[in-house]
DNA sequence: CTCATTTTGAAACAATCAATTCAGAATTAT
DNA sequence: ATAATTCTGAATTGATTGTTTCAAAATGAG
Protein backbone atom coordinates (compact mmCIF):
# COMPACT_ATOMS: atom_id res chain seq x y z
CA UNK A 1 0.00 0.00 0.00
CA UNK A 2 1.18 2.97 -0.73
CA UNK A 3 -1.02 5.71 1.16
CA UNK A 4 -2.76 4.53 4.60
CA UNK A 5 -6.40 4.85 3.84
CA UNK A 6 -7.79 7.63 7.01
CA UNK A 7 -11.52 7.44 5.85
CA UNK A 8 -13.29 5.63 3.55
CA UNK A 9 -15.66 7.64 1.72
CA UNK A 10 -17.72 6.57 -1.15
CA UNK A 11 -17.17 2.88 -2.13
CA UNK A 12 -17.35 2.11 -6.40
CA UNK A 13 -20.89 1.45 -7.46
CA UNK A 14 -20.19 -1.18 -10.26
CA UNK A 15 -19.53 -4.96 -9.77
CA UNK A 16 -15.49 -5.07 -11.08
CA UNK A 17 -15.98 -9.12 -11.83
CA UNK A 18 -19.43 -8.12 -13.53
CA UNK A 19 -17.58 -5.11 -15.88
CA UNK A 20 -14.88 -6.90 -16.50
CA UNK A 21 -16.64 -9.99 -17.84
CA UNK A 22 -18.75 -7.56 -20.25
CA UNK A 23 -16.00 -6.16 -21.25
CA UNK A 24 -14.08 -9.71 -22.50
CA UNK A 25 -17.39 -10.21 -24.32
CA UNK A 26 -16.99 -7.10 -26.47
CA UNK A 27 -13.19 -7.94 -26.89
CA UNK A 28 -13.63 -11.59 -27.87
CA UNK A 29 -15.60 -11.09 -30.31
CA UNK A 30 -14.24 -7.43 -31.91
CA UNK A 31 -10.50 -7.97 -31.23
CA UNK A 32 -8.13 -5.30 -29.69
CA UNK A 33 -8.31 -2.54 -31.97
CA UNK A 34 -11.47 -2.80 -33.40
CA UNK A 35 -13.32 -2.14 -29.58
CA UNK A 36 -13.68 1.24 -29.12
CA UNK A 37 -13.81 2.58 -25.26
CA UNK A 38 -17.09 3.35 -26.36
CA UNK A 39 -17.80 -0.11 -27.25
CA UNK A 40 -16.72 -1.21 -23.75
CA UNK A 41 -17.79 1.50 -21.55
CA UNK A 42 -21.23 0.75 -23.24
CA UNK A 43 -21.43 -2.96 -22.03
CA UNK A 44 -20.08 -2.28 -19.16
CA UNK A 45 -22.40 0.03 -18.09
CA UNK A 46 -19.78 2.60 -16.46
CA UNK A 47 -18.47 6.17 -17.47
CA UNK A 48 -15.24 6.21 -18.28
CA UNK A 49 -14.01 8.19 -15.64
CA UNK A 50 -15.07 5.40 -13.49
CA UNK A 51 -13.22 2.91 -15.79
CA UNK A 52 -10.12 5.07 -16.16
CA UNK A 53 -10.19 5.54 -11.68
CA UNK A 54 -10.41 1.96 -10.93
CA UNK A 55 -9.23 -0.45 -13.36
CA UNK A 56 -7.11 2.20 -16.28
CA UNK A 57 -6.89 1.91 -19.63
CA UNK A 58 -7.85 -0.03 -22.52
CA UNK A 59 -4.49 -1.91 -22.63
CA UNK A 60 -4.91 -2.61 -18.83
CA UNK A 61 -8.92 -3.77 -19.05
CA UNK A 62 -7.24 -6.09 -22.09
CA UNK A 63 -4.93 -7.44 -19.87
CA UNK A 64 -7.74 -8.23 -17.25
CA UNK A 65 -9.95 -9.64 -19.31
CA UNK A 66 -7.67 -12.11 -21.24
CA UNK A 67 -6.76 -12.99 -17.35
CA UNK A 68 -10.36 -13.73 -17.00
CA UNK A 69 -10.61 -15.99 -19.85
CA UNK A 70 -7.83 -18.12 -19.65
CA UNK A 71 -8.64 -18.21 -15.29
CA UNK A 72 -12.38 -19.27 -16.41
CA UNK A 73 -11.18 -22.06 -18.68
CA UNK A 74 -8.14 -23.48 -16.41
CA UNK A 75 -10.72 -23.87 -13.80
CA UNK A 76 -13.71 -25.69 -16.61
CA UNK A 77 -10.77 -28.11 -17.43
CA UNK A 78 -9.83 -29.15 -14.18
CA UNK A 79 -13.43 -29.61 -13.32
CA UNK A 80 -14.51 -31.55 -16.29
CA UNK A 81 -10.73 -34.06 -16.12
CA UNK A 82 -11.97 -34.48 -12.28
CA UNK A 83 -16.04 -35.90 -13.06
CA UNK A 84 -14.05 -38.09 -16.13
CA UNK A 85 -13.89 -42.20 -15.49
CA UNK A 86 -10.13 -42.62 -16.33
CA UNK A 87 -7.19 -40.85 -17.74
CA UNK A 88 -7.79 -41.41 -21.31
CA UNK A 89 -11.24 -40.46 -20.93
CA UNK A 90 -10.34 -37.19 -19.64
CA UNK A 91 -8.04 -36.97 -23.11
CA UNK A 92 -10.63 -37.82 -25.07
CA UNK A 93 -13.15 -35.73 -23.53
CA UNK A 94 -11.21 -32.90 -23.91
CA UNK A 95 -11.00 -33.17 -27.35
CA UNK A 96 -14.71 -33.88 -28.03
CA UNK A 97 -15.40 -30.86 -26.24
CA UNK A 98 -13.35 -28.91 -28.37
CA UNK A 99 -14.56 -30.08 -31.32
CA UNK A 100 -18.11 -29.14 -29.96
CA UNK A 101 -17.67 -25.66 -28.70
CA UNK A 102 -15.78 -25.12 -32.22
CA UNK A 103 -19.11 -26.89 -34.31
CA UNK A 104 -21.25 -24.46 -32.05
CA UNK A 105 -19.45 -21.81 -33.78
CA UNK A 106 -18.20 -20.24 -30.81
CA UNK A 107 -14.46 -18.93 -31.12
CA UNK A 108 -11.54 -18.46 -28.54
CA UNK A 109 -10.04 -15.51 -27.36
CA UNK A 110 -6.80 -16.50 -26.73
CA UNK A 111 -6.28 -17.73 -29.85
CA UNK A 112 -7.64 -14.46 -31.50
CA UNK A 113 -5.43 -12.09 -28.90
CA UNK A 114 -2.53 -14.18 -29.80
CA UNK A 115 -2.62 -13.53 -33.51
CA UNK A 116 -3.57 -10.30 -33.18
CA UNK A 117 -1.28 -8.66 -30.10
CA UNK A 118 0.80 -11.13 -28.48
CA UNK A 119 3.88 -10.37 -31.14
CA UNK A 120 3.97 -7.14 -30.17
CA UNK A 121 3.17 -6.77 -26.46
CA UNK A 122 5.09 -9.39 -23.97
CA UNK A 123 2.73 -8.70 -21.23
CA UNK A 124 -0.55 -10.65 -23.65
CA UNK A 125 1.96 -13.10 -24.31
CA UNK A 126 3.19 -14.08 -21.18
CA UNK A 127 -0.49 -14.70 -19.48
CA UNK A 128 -1.28 -16.75 -23.14
CA UNK A 129 1.70 -18.30 -22.39
CA UNK A 130 1.27 -18.94 -18.77
CA UNK A 131 -2.23 -20.38 -20.06
CA UNK A 132 -1.28 -22.83 -22.93
CA UNK A 133 1.86 -24.39 -20.36
CA UNK A 134 -0.90 -24.99 -17.63
CA UNK A 135 -3.30 -26.85 -20.21
CA UNK A 136 -0.39 -28.58 -21.32
CA UNK A 137 1.38 -29.88 -18.40
CA UNK A 138 -2.41 -31.00 -17.74
CA UNK A 139 -2.97 -33.03 -20.64
CA UNK A 140 0.59 -35.01 -20.46
CA UNK A 141 -0.08 -35.63 -17.09
CA UNK A 142 -3.14 -37.54 -18.14
CA UNK A 143 -1.39 -38.73 -21.41
CA UNK A 144 1.24 -40.21 -18.64
CA UNK A 145 -1.05 -41.17 -16.27
CA UNK A 146 -3.35 -43.11 -18.83
CA UNK A 147 0.07 -45.32 -20.16
CA UNK A 148 0.86 -46.19 -16.66
CA UNK A 149 -2.59 -47.67 -16.04
CA UNK A 150 -2.28 -49.48 -19.34
CA UNK A 151 -4.80 -47.53 -21.12
CA UNK A 152 -2.73 -46.07 -23.67
CA UNK A 153 0.66 -47.77 -25.50
CA UNK A 154 2.40 -45.46 -27.38
CA UNK A 155 5.79 -44.82 -26.88
CA UNK A 156 5.98 -41.38 -28.55
CA UNK A 157 7.16 -38.11 -26.02
CA UNK A 158 4.50 -37.37 -24.35
CA UNK A 159 5.87 -33.62 -24.60
CA UNK A 160 5.69 -34.15 -27.70
CA UNK A 161 2.26 -35.64 -28.21
CA UNK A 162 0.72 -32.84 -26.17
CA UNK A 163 2.53 -29.59 -28.00
CA UNK A 164 0.82 -31.48 -30.87
CA UNK A 165 -2.42 -31.75 -29.70
CA UNK A 166 -2.72 -28.31 -28.61
CA UNK A 167 -1.75 -27.07 -32.17
CA UNK A 168 -4.20 -29.00 -33.78
CA UNK A 169 -6.93 -27.55 -31.72
CA UNK A 170 -5.77 -23.62 -32.75
CA UNK A 171 -6.09 -25.07 -36.82
CA UNK A 172 -9.33 -26.35 -36.01
CA UNK A 173 -11.04 -22.59 -35.38
CA UNK A 174 -8.99 -21.21 -38.09
CA UNK A 175 -11.04 -24.28 -40.16
CA UNK A 176 -14.40 -23.79 -38.76
CA UNK A 177 -13.96 -19.88 -39.96
CA UNK A 178 -12.85 -20.69 -43.07
CA UNK A 179 -15.52 -23.81 -43.72
CA UNK A 180 -18.35 -23.58 -41.60
CA UNK A 181 -17.99 -27.20 -42.26
CA UNK A 182 -18.58 -29.27 -38.49
CA UNK A 183 -17.93 -32.58 -40.27
CA UNK A 184 -14.88 -31.55 -41.13
CA UNK A 185 -13.83 -30.77 -37.64
CA UNK A 186 -15.69 -33.72 -36.23
CA UNK A 187 -13.73 -36.10 -38.57
CA UNK A 188 -9.76 -34.73 -37.27
CA UNK A 189 -11.74 -35.14 -33.49
CA UNK A 190 -11.89 -38.88 -34.36
CA UNK A 191 -8.47 -39.20 -36.16
CA UNK A 192 -6.81 -37.85 -33.48
CA UNK A 193 -8.65 -39.73 -30.94
CA UNK A 194 -7.47 -43.06 -32.98
CA UNK A 195 -4.20 -41.76 -33.07
CA UNK A 196 -3.49 -41.31 -29.60
CA UNK A 197 -5.73 -44.44 -28.54
CA UNK A 198 -3.38 -46.65 -30.62
CA UNK B 1 -17.34 -0.97 -69.38
CA UNK B 2 -19.55 1.97 -68.08
CA UNK B 3 -18.27 4.78 -69.90
CA UNK B 4 -16.17 4.75 -73.52
CA UNK B 5 -12.90 6.86 -73.11
CA UNK B 6 -12.83 8.83 -75.79
CA UNK B 7 -9.19 10.79 -74.31
CA UNK B 8 -6.27 9.23 -72.65
CA UNK B 9 -5.72 12.26 -70.89
CA UNK B 10 -2.94 11.73 -67.96
CA UNK B 11 -2.19 8.25 -66.97
CA UNK B 12 -1.73 6.40 -63.42
CA UNK B 13 1.83 7.91 -61.99
CA UNK B 14 2.62 5.11 -59.71
CA UNK B 15 3.09 1.34 -60.29
CA UNK B 16 -0.30 -0.73 -59.15
CA UNK B 17 1.46 -3.90 -57.80
CA UNK B 18 4.37 -2.05 -56.11
CA UNK B 19 1.96 -0.20 -54.37
CA UNK B 20 -0.37 -3.27 -53.18
CA UNK B 21 2.49 -4.90 -52.16
CA UNK B 22 3.86 -1.85 -50.03
CA UNK B 23 0.08 -1.57 -48.28
CA UNK B 24 0.14 -6.00 -47.63
CA UNK B 25 3.38 -5.62 -45.95
CA UNK B 26 2.03 -3.10 -43.65
CA UNK B 27 -1.25 -4.83 -43.06
CA UNK B 28 0.49 -8.08 -42.57
CA UNK B 29 2.38 -6.80 -39.56
CA UNK B 30 -0.14 -4.51 -38.48
CA UNK B 31 -4.24 -6.07 -39.26
CA UNK B 32 -6.40 -4.97 -40.80
CA UNK B 33 -7.58 -2.38 -37.50
CA UNK B 34 -4.75 -1.43 -36.14
CA UNK B 35 -3.14 -0.13 -39.81
CA UNK B 36 -4.39 3.34 -40.53
CA UNK B 37 -5.08 5.11 -43.68
CA UNK B 38 -2.16 7.12 -43.17
CA UNK B 39 -0.04 4.13 -42.28
CA UNK B 40 -0.71 3.05 -45.90
CA UNK B 41 -0.72 5.95 -47.71
CA UNK B 42 2.95 6.60 -46.09
CA UNK B 43 4.37 2.70 -47.20
CA UNK B 44 2.35 2.73 -50.97
CA UNK B 45 3.49 6.95 -51.06
CA UNK B 46 0.97 8.06 -52.64
CA UNK B 47 -1.78 10.42 -52.11
CA UNK B 48 -5.08 9.29 -50.41
CA UNK B 49 -7.12 11.16 -53.33
CA UNK B 50 -4.74 8.71 -55.90
CA UNK B 51 -5.50 5.69 -53.45
CA UNK B 52 -9.42 5.91 -53.82
CA UNK B 53 -9.53 6.80 -57.24
CA UNK B 54 -7.67 4.12 -58.42
CA UNK B 55 -8.43 1.17 -55.75
CA UNK B 56 -10.86 1.99 -53.51
CA UNK B 57 -11.54 2.20 -49.89
CA UNK B 58 -9.65 0.48 -47.03
CA UNK B 59 -11.44 -2.93 -46.99
CA UNK B 60 -11.03 -2.77 -51.21
CA UNK B 61 -7.52 -2.57 -50.58
CA UNK B 62 -7.26 -5.02 -48.61
CA UNK B 63 -8.98 -7.41 -50.22
CA UNK B 64 -6.80 -6.65 -53.17
CA UNK B 65 -3.62 -7.36 -50.54
CA UNK B 66 -4.65 -10.64 -49.39
CA UNK B 67 -5.48 -11.85 -52.98
CA UNK B 68 -1.70 -10.76 -53.51
CA UNK B 69 -0.68 -13.04 -50.28
CA UNK B 70 -2.93 -15.47 -51.05
CA UNK B 71 -1.35 -15.90 -54.87
CA UNK B 72 1.90 -15.39 -54.48
CA UNK B 73 2.20 -18.34 -51.90
CA UNK B 74 0.13 -20.68 -54.44
CA UNK B 75 2.50 -19.90 -56.88
CA UNK B 76 5.83 -20.59 -54.93
CA UNK B 77 3.77 -23.72 -53.34
CA UNK B 78 3.63 -24.89 -57.11
CA UNK B 79 7.07 -24.29 -57.82
CA UNK B 80 8.90 -25.51 -55.22
CA UNK B 81 6.97 -28.83 -55.65
CA UNK B 82 7.89 -29.19 -59.42
CA UNK B 83 11.60 -29.16 -57.85
CA UNK B 84 10.80 -32.52 -55.67
CA UNK B 85 12.13 -35.24 -56.39
CA UNK B 86 9.05 -37.20 -55.72
CA UNK B 87 5.53 -37.03 -54.56
CA UNK B 88 6.56 -37.92 -51.00
CA UNK B 89 9.56 -35.60 -50.98
CA UNK B 90 7.32 -32.48 -52.13
CA UNK B 91 5.46 -33.09 -49.19
CA UNK B 92 7.59 -33.34 -46.56
CA UNK B 93 9.32 -30.33 -48.25
CA UNK B 94 6.17 -28.52 -47.39
CA UNK B 95 6.31 -28.88 -43.90
CA UNK B 96 9.84 -28.28 -43.41
CA UNK B 97 9.50 -25.60 -45.38
CA UNK B 98 6.52 -24.52 -43.32
CA UNK B 99 8.30 -25.18 -39.96
CA UNK B 100 11.55 -22.94 -41.37
CA UNK B 101 9.23 -19.79 -42.41
CA UNK B 102 7.72 -19.86 -38.65
CA UNK B 103 11.03 -20.52 -36.83
CA UNK B 104 12.60 -17.68 -38.38
CA UNK B 105 10.01 -15.35 -37.35
CA UNK B 106 7.43 -14.82 -39.92
CA UNK B 107 3.89 -14.97 -39.77
CA UNK B 108 0.98 -15.86 -41.65
CA UNK B 109 -1.11 -12.81 -43.30
CA UNK B 110 -3.98 -15.65 -44.38
CA UNK B 111 -4.14 -16.87 -40.72
CA UNK B 112 -4.11 -13.21 -39.09
CA UNK B 113 -6.67 -12.01 -41.42
CA UNK B 114 -8.53 -15.66 -40.55
CA UNK B 115 -8.92 -14.60 -37.16
CA UNK B 116 -9.38 -10.93 -37.51
CA UNK B 117 -11.89 -10.37 -39.80
CA UNK B 118 -12.92 -13.41 -41.83
CA UNK B 119 -15.88 -14.49 -39.36
CA UNK B 120 -17.51 -11.05 -40.07
CA UNK B 121 -16.55 -10.80 -43.92
CA UNK B 122 -17.86 -13.13 -46.16
CA UNK B 123 -15.63 -11.38 -49.13
CA UNK B 124 -12.38 -12.06 -47.26
CA UNK B 125 -13.90 -15.44 -46.37
CA UNK B 126 -14.17 -16.68 -49.31
CA UNK B 127 -10.74 -15.43 -50.19
CA UNK B 128 -8.98 -17.28 -47.42
CA UNK B 129 -11.79 -20.90 -48.29
CA UNK B 130 -10.46 -20.28 -52.17
CA UNK B 131 -6.50 -20.71 -51.02
CA UNK B 132 -7.37 -22.85 -48.10
CA UNK B 133 -8.95 -25.70 -51.05
CA UNK B 134 -6.11 -25.13 -53.30
CA UNK B 135 -3.25 -25.89 -50.42
CA UNK B 136 -5.81 -28.20 -49.32
CA UNK B 137 -6.02 -30.17 -52.85
CA UNK B 138 -2.53 -29.97 -54.01
CA UNK B 139 -1.36 -31.77 -51.06
CA UNK B 140 -3.59 -34.68 -51.29
CA UNK B 141 -2.80 -35.15 -54.59
CA UNK B 142 0.68 -35.28 -53.49
CA UNK B 143 -0.19 -38.37 -50.94
CA UNK B 144 -2.49 -39.85 -53.42
CA UNK B 145 0.99 -40.11 -55.86
CA UNK B 146 3.07 -41.34 -53.04
CA UNK B 147 0.56 -43.83 -52.54
CA UNK B 148 0.21 -45.03 -55.83
CA UNK B 149 3.94 -45.27 -56.47
CA UNK B 150 4.17 -47.27 -53.20
CA UNK B 151 6.22 -44.58 -51.21
CA UNK B 152 3.41 -44.79 -48.91
CA UNK B 153 1.12 -47.26 -47.21
CA UNK B 154 -1.03 -45.63 -45.07
CA UNK B 155 -4.34 -46.27 -45.63
CA UNK B 156 -6.29 -43.28 -43.52
CA UNK B 157 -8.57 -41.04 -45.12
CA UNK B 158 -6.62 -38.74 -47.34
CA UNK B 159 -8.77 -36.26 -46.93
CA UNK B 160 -8.40 -35.86 -43.49
CA UNK B 161 -5.17 -36.52 -43.07
CA UNK B 162 -4.94 -33.60 -45.30
CA UNK B 163 -7.25 -31.31 -43.70
CA UNK B 164 -5.42 -32.81 -40.34
CA UNK B 165 -1.61 -31.41 -41.87
CA UNK B 166 -3.11 -27.68 -43.05
CA UNK B 167 -4.63 -27.32 -39.55
CA UNK B 168 -1.67 -28.35 -37.61
CA UNK B 169 0.45 -25.66 -39.58
CA UNK B 170 -1.90 -23.14 -38.26
CA UNK B 171 -1.64 -24.05 -34.71
CA UNK B 172 2.77 -24.06 -34.84
CA UNK B 173 2.28 -20.36 -35.80
CA UNK B 174 0.49 -19.71 -32.51
CA UNK B 175 3.28 -21.86 -30.93
CA UNK B 176 5.49 -19.97 -31.76
CA UNK B 177 4.37 -16.29 -31.23
CA UNK B 178 3.59 -17.60 -27.38
CA UNK B 179 6.77 -19.62 -26.87
CA UNK B 180 9.33 -18.70 -29.07
CA UNK B 181 10.32 -21.75 -29.41
CA UNK B 182 12.31 -23.39 -32.30
CA UNK B 183 12.55 -26.63 -30.96
CA UNK B 184 9.39 -27.32 -30.23
CA UNK B 185 8.31 -26.50 -34.09
CA UNK B 186 10.79 -28.55 -35.47
CA UNK B 187 9.76 -31.40 -33.56
CA UNK B 188 6.62 -31.19 -34.61
CA UNK B 189 7.04 -30.87 -37.81
CA UNK B 190 9.36 -34.51 -37.86
CA UNK B 191 6.62 -35.80 -35.57
CA UNK B 192 4.11 -34.93 -38.51
CA UNK B 193 6.66 -36.39 -41.41
CA UNK B 194 6.61 -39.45 -39.30
CA UNK B 195 3.60 -40.63 -38.89
CA UNK B 196 2.48 -39.44 -42.28
CA UNK B 197 5.47 -41.66 -43.84
CA UNK B 198 4.45 -44.20 -41.61
C1' DC C 1 -1.41 24.54 -80.01
C1' DT C 2 -5.77 23.77 -77.92
C1' DC C 3 -9.07 21.37 -75.63
C1' DA C 4 -11.04 17.67 -73.06
C1' DT C 5 -10.05 14.64 -69.60
C1' DT C 6 -7.64 12.50 -65.79
C1' DT C 7 -4.44 12.35 -61.91
C1' DT C 8 -2.32 14.54 -58.25
C1' DG C 9 -1.37 17.09 -53.84
C1' DA C 10 -2.90 19.71 -50.09
C1' DA C 11 -6.43 20.88 -47.39
C1' DA C 12 -10.46 19.97 -45.17
C1' DC C 13 -14.34 17.03 -43.68
C1' DA C 14 -17.38 15.23 -39.96
C1' DA C 15 -16.95 11.48 -36.96
C1' DT C 16 -14.76 9.00 -33.73
C1' DC C 17 -10.73 7.88 -30.97
C1' DA C 18 -8.61 7.28 -26.11
C1' DA C 19 -8.23 9.92 -22.26
C1' DT C 20 -8.97 13.90 -18.89
C1' DT C 21 -11.23 17.41 -16.22
C1' DC C 22 -14.03 18.86 -12.54
C1' DA C 23 -18.10 20.00 -10.04
C1' DG C 24 -21.33 17.63 -7.41
C1' DA C 25 -23.14 13.44 -5.32
C1' DA C 26 -22.14 9.91 -2.03
C1' DT C 27 -20.14 7.90 1.96
C1' DT C 28 -17.74 7.07 6.39
C1' DA C 29 -15.37 8.59 10.61
C1' DT C 30 -15.53 11.76 14.06
C1' DA D 1 -23.93 17.68 11.73
C1' DT D 2 -19.35 18.38 9.93
C1' DA D 3 -15.31 17.39 7.61
C1' DA D 4 -12.49 14.56 4.77
C1' DT D 5 -12.41 11.78 1.08
C1' DT D 6 -13.83 9.17 -3.01
C1' DC D 7 -16.70 8.11 -6.86
C1' DT D 8 -19.71 9.41 -10.69
C1' DG D 9 -21.61 11.82 -14.80
C1' DA D 10 -21.35 15.08 -18.31
C1' DA D 11 -18.66 17.69 -20.89
C1' DT D 12 -14.57 18.29 -23.22
C1' DT D 13 -9.86 17.55 -24.69
C1' DG D 14 -6.53 17.27 -28.76
C1' DA D 15 -5.43 13.71 -31.84
C1' DT D 16 -6.58 10.60 -35.28
C1' DT D 17 -10.00 8.11 -38.04
C1' DG D 18 -11.63 7.14 -43.08
C1' DT D 19 -13.07 9.80 -46.79
C1' DT D 20 -13.96 13.80 -49.91
C1' DT D 21 -13.19 18.09 -52.24
C1' DC D 22 -11.11 20.88 -55.63
C1' DA D 23 -7.81 23.62 -57.96
C1' DA D 24 -3.66 22.87 -60.38
C1' DA D 25 -0.67 19.89 -63.01
C1' DA D 26 -0.24 16.56 -66.58
C1' DT D 27 -1.21 14.34 -70.89
C1' DG D 28 -3.10 12.38 -75.15
C1' DA D 29 -6.28 13.44 -79.23
C1' DG D 30 -7.62 16.41 -82.87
Amino acid sequence: MLTTKLVMARNVEFNEEEAIQKAMEVFWKKGYSGTSLRDLTDAMKINSSSLYNTIGDKHELFVRCIKHYTAVRAAELKKRAALAQSPLNAVTNFINDAVTVIVEGNSCMAVKAAFEIAADDKVVQDILKEDNDFTHDFLRSLIAQAREQGELTGDDDPEVLTDYLVSMYTGWYESYIIHQDPIRIKKMGQYLINQISR
